[in-house]
RNA sequence: GGUCACGUGGCCGAGGGGCUAGGCACAGCUCUGCAAAAGCUGCUACAGCGGUUCGAGUCCGCUCGUGACCUCCA
């Protein structure tokens, strides 16, 4: 019997803007780093598609065999804010709306940031740095771009030299900026007045008063820069060079690009083989943002309790509804969306519950159940492709409901085939999860419904369609499906 | 203002020089006590205008429209 070829894996560099071939710096390890949450405030749906992006990735690179270690990190030292609040940092401006301690904050919303994520059924990463546990690392790094001549110090902060570090290298490569264009678009931002360049950006910044957060450095009392948390963590725990750093795409500039000039400027090396942007979530055409405040919350999505749902969606129709587009193109939420994405997944859970059942005939393995298989490879090997592979599955669904059906024939062969293909992909790949399991239903309600359809069975036998519509038509109303069949009925949740 | 994307059928959304995307919705048929589910069939589109080509939704140019980044943001 064929396997199916599992390799190799194509993705989308943001570096070169093309799909090229991935071959990991040390095979069968690869290196993941993603840009985690700022925990000042509750996440939403455009962060968990990112987050959902790079959970496929995981599990992607994990499925054909590779060995992962993924770090993602939880920023929580807050970064500074506009201008209106000038030196003030977000963590410690929420802190004292709340009056809480700034690391009571951080908690809180560390914990939010989780239960999301479990309920998203997003893995955990393999590490989960915060910034605030390495602020010895990240002082040891400015320490290294000061000494290597890139950075200089002002009254108590340090910036980055950007003019300088762009006459020896590529700054701007990844983000595809120029300097003089740069230049002539550049804004007032805090420290203005103390730097060299409307370029140059902070990597340590002095702690004015009142500030909460701060730590002791050979610059005096302040805290870390924008973008060193991710260049340090990063390359602590992935090596120098390490394989894939994913993101949203909003993080590329400058978020990224200084990330690059900052392990350039402190270590001589650049510190990403593939850059991996995932694209935002939009509302009415408009990204979703915490800025914009047209995010919804899980718990407003599953209730449905906010302006812009018309009724509440289960986190699995979500998770499938972003996973219906390619993670590198916006994505449009709407509610016409959700629903199609909910009935689409209904019907295919439904078909893996009918292949379960399925018993099949003598004979070989059929070609279309191995194409079906290297379909599926061939898609997701081609950056990632998840809805063209849930296209293929949805074919498989065909397959499935035929056979059932008694219109095609399926070997036993092709039935485990099948059975192992939908484990992998809808399960392990895509992270879906069965609802019942999110439930978590124990085996009571199963007896009484056994009960039930045997009594209904014997209404039905007896011609008594009068009580047999009346269970169903009950049961309908507390959200129990009845569906009837030669074999018998089953039911289901609605 | 600068840079970069995108504009696909009733809706969502892939593809990206010749080959059925898929899902949802809708209509008809089959099955069925009725319903639901399922299967089959139908609806077959690529913003507009030019150009390249034997052939363009796909490449090039222009126009219009929308968005993202340039500032914390997944």
């Amino acid at each position: 019997m064929s396997t199916p070829k599992k390799l190799p894996f194509h993705l989308t560099n943001t570096l070169s803007r093309k799909k090229e071939e991935f071959t990991p710096l040390n095979p069968p390890h690869v290196g993941l780093y993603v840009c985690g949450p700022t925990v000042y405030s509750d996440v939403h749906l455009g962060n968990v598609r990112s987050f959902t992006t790079f959970d496929v990735l995981y599990r992607w690179l994990s499925h054909i065999g590779y060995t992962v270690r993924y770090v993602r990190n939880i920023t929580d030292v807050g970064h500074l804010v506009d201008d209106v609040d000038a030196g003030e940092d977000k963590i410690a401006k929420r802190a004292r709306l709340e009056q809480l301690e700034p690391m009571e904050i951080v908690q809180k919303y560390t914990n939010g940031f989780h239960d999301v994520m479990r309920l998203f059924n997003v893995r955990n990463p393999s590490i989960e740095p915060t910034a605030t546990a390495h602020l010895i690392e990240q002082i040891g790094m400015v320490q290294r771009i000061i000494d290597n001549g890139y950075a200089y110090v002002v009254n108590g902060s340090v910036y980055f030299d950007v003019p300088k570090f762009a006459a020896k290298h590529n700054y701007g490569e990844l983000s595809g900026r120029r300097i003089d264009e740069l230049l002539t678009n550049t804004r007032d931002t805090e420290g203005m007045d103390e730097k060299r360049s409307p370029l140059d950006f902070a990597i340590w910044k002095k702690a004015e008063a009142g500030h909460l957060m701060h730590w002791p450095s050979p610059w005096g009392e302040g805290f870390p820069g924008w973008h060193l948390e991710c260049s340090v963590m990063s390359t602590k725990y992935l090596g120098m060079t390490f394989d894939i750093h994913g993101g949203g795409m909003d993080l590329k500039f400058p978020h990224h690009e200084c990330e690059i000039a900052q392990s350039v400027a402190a270590d001589g090396q650049a510190p990403v083989r593939y850059w991996m942007h995932g694209n935002m979530l939009t509302v009415n055409g408009r990204k979703m943002a915490k800025s914009e405040g047209n995010g919804f919350t899980p718990e407003e999505l599953v209730t449905g309790n906010h302006k812009l749902l018309e009724r509440g969606y289960s986190a699995m129709t979500v998770r499938f509804f972003m996973l219906q587009s390619h993670y590198a193109s916006t994505l449009d939420f709407s509610n016409a969306a959700l629903q199609a994405a909910e009935k689409g997944l209904e019907k295919m859970m439904a078909a893996v519950v009918t292949l379960a059942a399925l018993k099949g005939g003598d004979g070989p393995a059929s070609a279309e159940v191995a194409a079906l298989e290297q379909a599926c490879y061939d898609a997701m090997n081609d950056d990632l492709n998840t809805p063209i592979m849930i296209a293929h599955l949805f074919d498989g669904v065909r397959m499935i409901n035929s056979a059932n059906d008694g219109k095609l024939a399926l070997s036993r062969e092709d039935i485990a085939r099948l059975n192992g293909l939908f484990n992998a992909m809808l399960f392990d790949v895509l992270g879906m999860r069965k609802e019942e399991e999110a439930r978590g239903d124990d085996g009571a309600l199963e007896g009484v419904m056994r009960l039930i359809i045997e009594m209904r069975s014997e209404a039905k036998a007896t011609r008594n369609f009068a009580l047999s519509d009346r269970i169903r038509d009950q049961l309908a109303a507390v959200g129990i499906s009845i569906k009837d069949s030669k074999e018998g009925s089953t039911w289901d949740r609605k």
